[in-house]
DNA sequence: GATGCTTGGATAGTGGCACTTTCCAAGGAG
DNA sequence: CTCCTTGGAAAGTGCCACTATCCAAGCATC
């Protein structure tokens, strides 16, 4: 398919695309001559991953062009290509060590990694970007004067590697590597947002069922 | 204290506060004379709240503007008062009810809150927010072709409704109504990024457990 | 009482980002 | 032969969260 036909079946117009292309966020087509190239279902397959990462997932244009680079990288052995992929998502500040809520909240963080007993985790504590991430959520929390309780974190944490089991589980299902990397990055941009609707949806079901609707 | 103790304190330029007090996000000292006007401890935390939510939450202005708003409308009972703040914070653009994953991901949605019984939620439908960012997000899903069953759905669900009981157990420790609507919007805003990151450390965890780090 | 700093308030400017628009020469279709 | 489409380059757009610059009015110090 040429490119006016790439752009109807994905719902992108030609002008995105050729800025998704000069980004290096998709693949050049195969030029056929000098005024035409030919895409492939892998194409559009591709395009529409990277829409739903932009616009569901809220994902930088330069972040996109990073996993990419990561998924397709076939050097590199599972664990890491997927491991990579993932950490060059997060789009968080690095904490800063000087402040007194940040130090604290570290505290917290390792304490909590002990309690669950997470030692893959711990041994990541100093790279990790989730780990990072988390600790600068904690740290705002904690900023401005919650004083939820270590248990609470703890809880939801135990729900939330729930959640992961179920994750890594569905990727069991597909064979290829890439296809591992390509979910893992999914899950990680896709599902978070529907995991978000669904706790917004329970959080009003809940709240429902207690205070009704007065 | 006045503009430059507000701004040391809560680490925020007094150009950036002079912002916010122009865009509505903060309430006005009081004016003591025509050069100074005096802020309190409420106006400090109220500060760091609109931090948190813009900086970890990254909630848009405007969005911060509106959801304040209702926070402080005393004229509301609970249940309303919490759920308009909640109601102003998605950034989910209206699904396109033509699309074809679109209307099949309305009908998964909907056969999902009957498996889980959320009465109340079904009640919401047509207006909650969260329902439509949900049936976005299932929709994205499908358009890639993942074949992931409503099984799996249905387990995320029962997740985060538990999730969702610890945040209002929590909510229920604090008195004050306005303090309630309050803990919702930072429970919605804040604690989000706590789950996403607890979420990714916990698949970390347990890609090691089963892969090992190759 | 002159001098130099700070304050609140208004207005304009900045930088980043995700596109869009415009232009162009080279093909291909009727 | 004429008109439309294509790929490619470059410049422009709109939004957003600030940030910088002015300004007149205090206040503090000498």
């Amino acid at each position: 398919m040429r490119l006016a036909e790439l752009s109807e079946r994905s719902g992108v117009s030609t002008a995105t695309i050729k800025y998704y292309l000069r980004e290096g966020l998709l693949a050049s087509g195969r030029q056929i001559n000098a005024t035409t190239s030919e895409y492939d279902d892998e194409h559009l397959r591709r395009l529409r991953m990277v829409r739903a990462m932009i616009q569901v997932g809220r994902v930088p244009v330069a972040t996109v062009r990073k996993v990419l680079r990561h998924v397709d990288d076939e050097s590199l052995g599972r664990t890491m290509r997927l491991g990579a992929a993932l950490w060059s998502l997060p789009q968080v500040p690095e904490p800063d060590a000087d402040d007194e809520f940040v130090r604290s909240a570290q505290g917290e963080t390792e304490q909590l990694l002990e309690t669950l007993g997470w030692s893959n985790a711990r041994a990541l504590v100093t790279i990790s970007p989730a780990y990072r991430s988390l600790v600068v959520a904690v740290a705002a929390l904690r900023r401005l004067g919650y004083d939820w309780s270590p248990e609470l974190l703890v809880a939801y944490a135990r729900l939330m590697h729930q959640a992961a089991v179920l994750d890594l589980d569905f990727m069991e299902t597909h064979p290829s590597e890439a296809e591992k990397a390509e979910i893992a990055v999914l899950g990680a941009v896709l599902v978070q947002p529907m995991l978000q609707s669904l706790h917004r949806l329970a959080q009003e079901e809940e709240s429902g069922r207690r205070y009704g609707f007065e």
